[in-house]
DNA sequence: GAGGGGTCATAGACTTCGGCTATGCCGGAC
DNA sequence: GTCCGGCATAGCCGAAGTCTATGACCCCTC
């Protein structure tokens, strides 16, 4: 891989150009983002030359966007969208406050989910402070019932008791494996049968991608397994050629799209699971974690 | 909009935080980064500072990423491809080579759909060259017709003649309102009557966008419009309380999940539309064409 | 159990980059 | 004509990033 091409954009130029197309004028973005006026305007340059576009069209009496700004600073919207996603997770790992919505998620929702739902949650209720904690799925529920936490995320089959649960989100696990892979050139779907006789890379035991799994293949014993426990260590080696593995269309969705993993069909086999939200019965919920709950429901 | 005093991550931390998890050692990502050894553990410790987690173990056969460095790794994987996306759509403007796969695409698909295809190409035909060009849905099948283009992306219902045209993708038009207007308090979906009497936010005419619109309120003429060149200048305005408007479920899902606007629920209207590739009738693509063509149809 | 090869952090010198103030140019408004 | 708002340029300065050199640490091997 090429890494050294080009330098990357400054995620600081980005935000401004975003600034500019909202108020119009480099002066005005420069006012609102604390900085001085040529200051800006030597940022917006230096993003121009870099992307070798000219993305303003300068007047007298403002900047408007060319026809490749407009499109450059919707994409760049896309840019500061995940970025604030990645802030607002660093923000809830690093909070330890009592004043706080404790939240428990499972890996797959913790990955996925969880920091678009605490960017949203920002922008509602912006000081909501919360506290995430990311352990499987049984650990999720042991935290909800101790009381240590006020919401759970889990992706485990079981129906734990004595808590309310309510679906987030239909999930489904997928068959995939690397370009090439045998299953790839079969044209009949795999069955349980089949994944007994492969090399399989798997999730550890207590994760609810594991038990899925192991509900769908029945007793069966699987063999000539690799356990890794994290979802990026499994892409990594199935990437690799270490063998096929059943994981959340969550979590491969970028790598199908590209590519660089190719699901194979199946037959037989159950894999759709539902994300779930626990909380103790009757617990009556803070404002934010209620925001955050409803959040989490949406869509 | 909040104008984030806090500093932003630095892009090329968060690539080099990547470069680790994938290496496994600091030392190993700075080789590949092309920077020295010291320089990648300081921008690292400077990233973590900056975040306020620690997000490596460092040992001295290597570094392995803590709880939170997986975490915040993989949301960082996250702004990394829509870097991708960006850098590899304005590559797409900037291009004006002649060996290069040539698109027309119309709005919605450009901003929202082309820079994700166009990063995926770069992985997959890393030589191939884009020249995109924007134009609304009538100009792209002239354009395409006239040869100036080998592939164009439509959202219009209109069925071009003499062109191959195959399905993209199934879009949908929503009517949206900003929070609190007189619509989101309705008991009852909204008719096409309804939609005649109220202020409307409207594309310009000849996109696919307001044709779709037409083509749902039958020959009524609209009255008392507002009408803007862009999906981005649409949704400020509605947001600014302009009027409601019916726009691609593409452009608002952002608005949509953060509840800066809010969806309507209609009656009787129909707003399904596809987004479709158009290519001339036997003309013989480039590979590069063909894998954009077929790269956009995986999903 | 001593050395080699790998890891990472620190220190100090140098350079680069981005910020600010001051100023000039331009076009529209009055 | 004059004024005002917007933008670019120039020049200075400080912060931040980079490099090389070096030391500590651990694992593995012999």
């Amino acid at each position: 891989m090429p890494d050294r091409s080009a330098p990357l954009p400054d995620l600081d130029a980005i935000r401004l150009l975003a600034l500019v197309a909202d108020t119009g004028s480099i002066g005005g973005a420069a006012r609102r983002d604390g900085i001085s006026q040529p200051s800006a305007s030597k940022r917006i340059a230096v993003l121009e030359r870099r992307l070798g576009l000219r993305l303003l069209r300068r007047r007298t009496t403002g900047s408007e966007l060319t026809d490749h700004g407009r499109l450059v600073t919707e994409w760049a919207r896309e840019v500061l969208r995940a970025t604030d996603a990645l802030l607002a997770g660093a923000a809830a790992l690093r909070t330890a406050g009592s004043e706080t919505v404790r939240v428990a998620a499972s890996q797959t929702v913790a990955e996925y989910l969880m920091p678009l739902w605490l960017a949203e949650l920002r922008t509602v209720e912006s000081g909501a402070r919360v506290r995430l904690e990311v352990m499987n799925s049984t650990g999720v529920v042991a935290a909800v019932v101790a009381g240590d936490c006020d919401l759970g995320y889990i992706e485990s089959p079981g129906v734990p008791k004595g808590l309310t649960t309510s679906t987030v989100r239909d999930d489904e696990l997928l068959l995939v494996a690397a370009p090439g892979h045998p299953f790839t050139r079969r044209r009949t779907p795999v069955t349980a049968a089949d994944l007994l006789g492969t090399a399989l890379v798997v999730r550890e035991q207590g994760s609810g991608t594991r038990e899925v799994l192991e509900r769908a293949v029945g007793t069966l014993e699987l063999a000539d397994v690799l356990e890794l426990d994290s979802n990026a260590a499994v892409k990594i080696a199935v990437a690799a050629g270490a063998g096929a593995t059943v994981i959340s269309r969550l979590a491969v969705a970028a790598e199908l799209t590209r590519g660089s993993l190719v699901q194979i069909r199946t037959d037989g086999l159950d894999l759709r699971r539902q994300l779930r939200m626990v909380s103790r019965r009757g617990a009556r919920p803070s404002p934010a974690a209620a925001a955050l709950a409803q959040l989490s429901h949406r869509r």
